[in-house]
DNA sequence: TAGATTGTTAATCGATTAACAATC
DNA sequence: TAGATTGTTAATCGATTAACAATC
């Protein structure tokens, strides 16, 4: 799938880019060649020349990228210019973790809602904010601007919640929940599992091999099919 | 990169015919065709099949494979047939939690390790193990038998843990701190980052469609490219 | 000018899709 | 036999790699 013209594989790379770019902002540096960013990324020099023209002309020949002015081009790509609401369902260990964790660290990404399908937990305080029953999602996601929901509740749980985030008008759905989630064509689901990724780490048990870096272009190929 | 033979594109996305398969076997099923499948995980039934004739011969031609016998072969393929050892090294509220939901809900992956690197949470219990210090990663790894480490540390202490595990002897990472690591050819490194997935999301806000069901075929095409 | 580095075009490679013959 | 469904071959499509001309 393409986002504007970009390519899936470039687009699944553009994170890591971003990531890099910050590191060298915060270092002060001005400019980066496409050979730099290869030592940061661990990604091939001439691959992130072609991923980024993809974007525009940001490079000068001869000279390199203007670290602010790619940063602020991967942004635009990215639509970081904005800050995301996110939801969160689910405030077991995991839920509240993910919450606080983007509470702190992720100045993009706003928690601005939590829900659990526990009487017990409904009413508690997690990243900040009070938990609501899971039969308010429909009427809080909407009234809070919801842009994005991340599933964090136990597999059983998982595909009603979804089917909640869906009537209330949220297209982005980031599921932990360990299950395949069944929603319509329009909206946008993405599995992270951590059973999954342990799976596919052992088939590497032998013959592998590493560049360096973060692997992880991860490489969101098909973010869906159809 | 391949697999003993099988495509990257095929291997990543085995996990998920695993857990389809599971599902359907605590269901009863015994037989499930290349159709059936199609419908649990959401891609299309000749990927399907061209994927599973690549470990072989499971189906028979005018009835469809048989659900335990492929269950078989995919945990064969996914060295699932033995318990892989795993460490956890980053006892905050994600490694904890990661800590325990393996603790609780995987059988083929057994947390037999756990560290920090604050002397605040050593000796504290996280999933039924001690918590030790970060010092003795090196020594606990090899007496315990550890196959995989889990990082789940602030950014900036991830690359000394990685070193160390690395000294260790492990050579499977799963890393879910912000951070692009470093580490020898031999080991193999996989990025797991919530911002990475979000802003991923970010991109799919509009002009997205979606097939069903968890897309995920978690594409894991580039698991280091060289 | 000479050296560096991008952006782009062309070549290779691998993955997806389509079609169908084999076979239960 | 007729219907169903796999496994495989061939065709298409997209991504990676290589090479180099443009340009600072």
């Amino acid at each position: 799938m393409k986002c504007e013209g970009i390519p899936a594989a470039t687009a699944a790379r553009l994170p890591l880019y971003l990531r890099g770019l910050r590191e060298l902002s915060l270092s002060g540096a001005d400019l980066i060649s496409s050979r730099g960013l290869s030592e940061i990324t661990g990604l091939e020099a001439y691959q992130i020349r072609k991923d980024l023209s993809y974007l525009g002309s940001f490079g000068r020949r001869g000279v390199g990228y203007d670290v602010e002015e790619l940063l602020q081009g991967l942004s635009d790509q990215l639509r970081l210019s904005r800050v995301w609401r996110v939801a969160v369902v689910g405030c077991g260990r995991l839920g509240s973790s993910l919450a606080a964790h983007l509470s702190i660290a992720e100045r993009n990404f706003r928690v601005c809602a939590v829900f659990d399908c526990s009487a017990r937990r409904v009413g508690a305080k997690v990243a900040g904010l009070e938990v609501l029953s899971w039969e308010k999602i429909p009427a809080a996601m909407r009234e809070r601007g919801v842009d994005m929901a991340i599933i964090a509740t136990p597999p059983l749980a998982a595909q009603g919640v979804a089917d909640l985030i869906v009537e209330s008008g949220v297209r982005l759905i980031l599921n932990f929940a360990p299950i395949s989630l069944s929603v319509p064509e329009s909206v946008t689901v993405r599995g992270m599992d951590l059973a999954d990724e342990l799976q596919a780490l052992s088939m590497h048990s032998s013959a592998k091999r590493t560049g360096r870096a973060r692997d992880s272009a991860r490489p969101t190929v098909s973010w869906i099919k159809k």
